[in-house]
DNA sequence: TTGATTACTTACTTACAAGTAAGTAACTTC
DNA sequence: GAAGTTACTTACTTGTAAGTAAGTAATCAA
């Protein structure tokens, strides 16, 4: 029965992307489940245990998905990342880096490695669609793959939380604009 | 004796911009200074009067600042904005958005509209900067200002949230490319 | 069928966060 | 010089967070 502990997982990711790290309990947990909290605490010891699960599952799955994207050509796939913080947006939730990143200082060593882990798997991933995709002309930018991998990715990433603040109209203004950017000049 | 109150706002501003709004107590506070708690719930009696007051000094001397800059040519004003963010990265603090944003669903009414008001404040001025500065040839971009304002403001914003994660040149690879790519086509 | 393992619950503990009531010492105003 | 007012302290209360020790019921493995 690993029900339970895949139920605990699913809703402490959403309760980070809703009101952060910091700020949920074991008990936001436990009683919409309607078991105790020791039984979180017999399958994720410490709050750190839980949220390291929550980030390798998030990795996992995006692993998954992108694998699924590979055939498409490079501006489809970017167009898939943009969806899947579409997705988001839409279900009020901000990305995990979103909600982690700010609280890093917060975290023991295991949990910042591990968000450092996840940030560097969504660099390189975009870092390289983008390379591959200026390469066969369906992308347009200037300087370093890399650069503009962190301009995406910071775009995207605070678009979720700006959308929190002023309206969820945001993301696709910047989606929409960033996208015409990258192919200007064509 | 204003100054008791005024360490206590500084405090809890380096303390929001370090470990996260919901990450810190009073007691961060009060051992520092060598107070009671209660002394800060003299000035302050609630967090969230706490934290409408930092957000409330941190835009005046947004005010103060951009007031300052208002006589040099928009790509300076702009220059000197992004060293605003500089600043909070060298000295290892994300800025007041970053920080809040994430957790603006944990908080009472009164205190999402001060983050709300000061995110207004923020992506206006940006916004008439880079409109003002295009007009007169110094910025080359596509689209609406306010749209540019949006991706430059998250640019900044979670650059500094990535520094903490990925390390801190992160900050000037975003920010040159941004620049370079505001100036291009000139 | 016995002994171990799994997946919990019951019932705690420790620590700390936010906030409050009542008191006080120093200054200020009239 | 008496009556506020300011800026605190002392000493609490209430609530909750994280974590643990010991017990239990059900399943598994030999």
């Amino acid at each position: 029965m690993q029900d339970t502990k895949e139920r605990i997982v699913s809703l402490a990711d959403q309760l980070i992307k809703t009101r952060g790290y910091n700020a949920f309990s074991y008990k936001d947990i436990s009683d919409p489940l309607e078991i105790k909290n020791a039984a979180i605490h017999y399958h994720f010891p410490t709050k750190t245990d839980l949220g390291i699960a929550v980030i390798d599952i998030e990795v996992e799955r995006f692993i998954l998905l992108s694998g699924k994207w590979a055939t498409q050509p490079e501006d489809k796939q970017l167009k898939q990342l943009f969806e899947t913080f579409n997705k988001k947006n839409k279900e009020g939730l901000v990305c995990l880096m979103g909600s982690l990143s700010p609280d890093y200082e917060t975290f023991p060593s295991a949990l910042q490695e591990k968000v450092t882990g996840m940030s560097s798997t969504f660099l390189n991933w975009t870092s390289e669609c983008l390379e591959k995709g200026r390469e066969k002309g369906l992308f347009h930018f200037d300087g370093d793959a890399y650069d503009r991998a962190l301009l995406v990715m910071t775009n995207l990433l605070a678009s979720l939380l700006l959308c929190r603040v002023m309206g969820n109209k945001v993301f696709s203004r910047i989606t929409n604009q960033l996208l015409k950017d990258l192919n200007a000049g064509k």
